[in-house]
DNA sequence: TATATCTCCTGCGGGC
DNA sequence: TGCCCGCAGGAGATAT
């Protein structure tokens, strides 16, 4: 599933094949991708043609394509979901074979300016589970930084150079709600979700059902630091993979899921304690930590 | 206002 | 073999 370290790696992989060049041609094929922007699919599209990319941006799990003619919607906003894919293709390639059955999107770009080298490329969205979506925004300034509207809700992320751990725990310590929840809240801190903060969690020793407000600083200072290290090793590992539904812009899985020590290890020994590794259900999806490195309270939260 | 839960969606795998 | 159900989960909408 995408979180910030697979997101990085797209974001890195699109930028220079995309920087540069013109959209020639643009097709929103499912409404669904366009289900934010009111005008509809046949719009969007006709809105991104002969636009010029200055940039591809992102914060946290959110992507955005800066375009260099300004105007009233200068990016396009671009969420993966759980199964979004940006995919580079040669465009004669494309031409040549039939299309993926989840192609929700796509854009022919040719070189616009004369630091640009080679020719036309050819950029697939394919979403299998359609939780992704494109939007075309404005920028506005939030916190001295200029971010797409559509983002300006999101907090900065680990990967961030001006991120702010202590002011992330003093946000999260005024906070009466399990702690896993606020690793997940992207106005909290963003890029995280369900893989990241159970390998956070667990590198910190503490079980995500504890009160964020009960914790102390020094221990919700870990687990800030932890999420941070441990997306900085998944994105030096090109991401997580389980299966083909996150790529990079190549198509080519990363490795990191080699390296997660609780996240879908079910009945598995720690490998700090060997104990099994224990799954549990939150907030509607899977948790995995250790029973022994990660007590659990005996409160239960509401 | 703060927090918790529901909903959207598709494909895979297991059970019957 | 085929059908049904649970599961995966990001984030906005809705409920408490």
């Amino acid at each position: 599933m995408p979180e910030l370290p697979e997101v990085e790696v797209v974001r890195a992989g699109l930028e220079p094949h995309v920087v540069g060049r013109r959209i020639a041609s643009a097709t929103v094929h499912s409404a669904r991708t366009a289900r934010r922007y009111e005008p509809g699919p046949a719009a969007m599209a006709a809105g991104l043609v002969g636009r010029t990319v200055k940039a591809v941006g992102r914060r946290g799990k959110y992507l955005w394509i800066t375009f260099s003619d300004g105007g009233d919607l200068s990016a396009l906003v671009v969420h993966l979901g759980m199964s979004g894919q940006m995919l580079v293709r040669d465009p004669a390639a494309s031409a040549a074979r039939a299309p993926s059955p989840h192609l929700r999107a796509d854009i022919t770009l040719t070189p616009d300016t004369t630091e640009c080298h080679g020719g036309p490329v050819h950029v697939e969205f394919v979403d299998q589970r359609t939780f992704g979506w494109w939007l075309p925004a404005p920028f506005t300034r939030v916190d001295g930084t200029d971010v797409p509207v559509p983002v300006a809700h999101i907090a900065r992320d680990p990967m961030d150079p001006l991120f702010d751990p202590a002011a992330v725990v003093r946000v999260m310590k005024t906070k009466h709600t399990e702690v896993k929840r606020l690793l997940l809240d992207q106005t909290v801190v963003s890029g995280i979700g369900n893989i990241y903060a159970d390998e956070a969690l667990w590198r910190a020793g503490v079980h995500g059902g504890r009160a964020a407000d009960a914790l102390s600083r020094p221990a919700l200072t870990r687990i800030v630091e932890a999420a941070r290290e441990v997306m900085a090793d998944a994105l030096a590992q090109g991401g997580t993979s389980f299966d083909a539904l996150y790529v990079n812009v190549n198509g080519r899985s990363g490795y990191f899921s080699r390296s997660l020590n609780v996240y879908g290890r079910g009945d598995e020994p720690c490998p700090r304690c060997g104990s099994p590794v224990r799954r549990e259900s939150f907030m509607n999806r899977s948790s995995y930590s250790c029973p022994r490195c990660q007590v659990r309270p005996r409160y239960r939260l509401r």
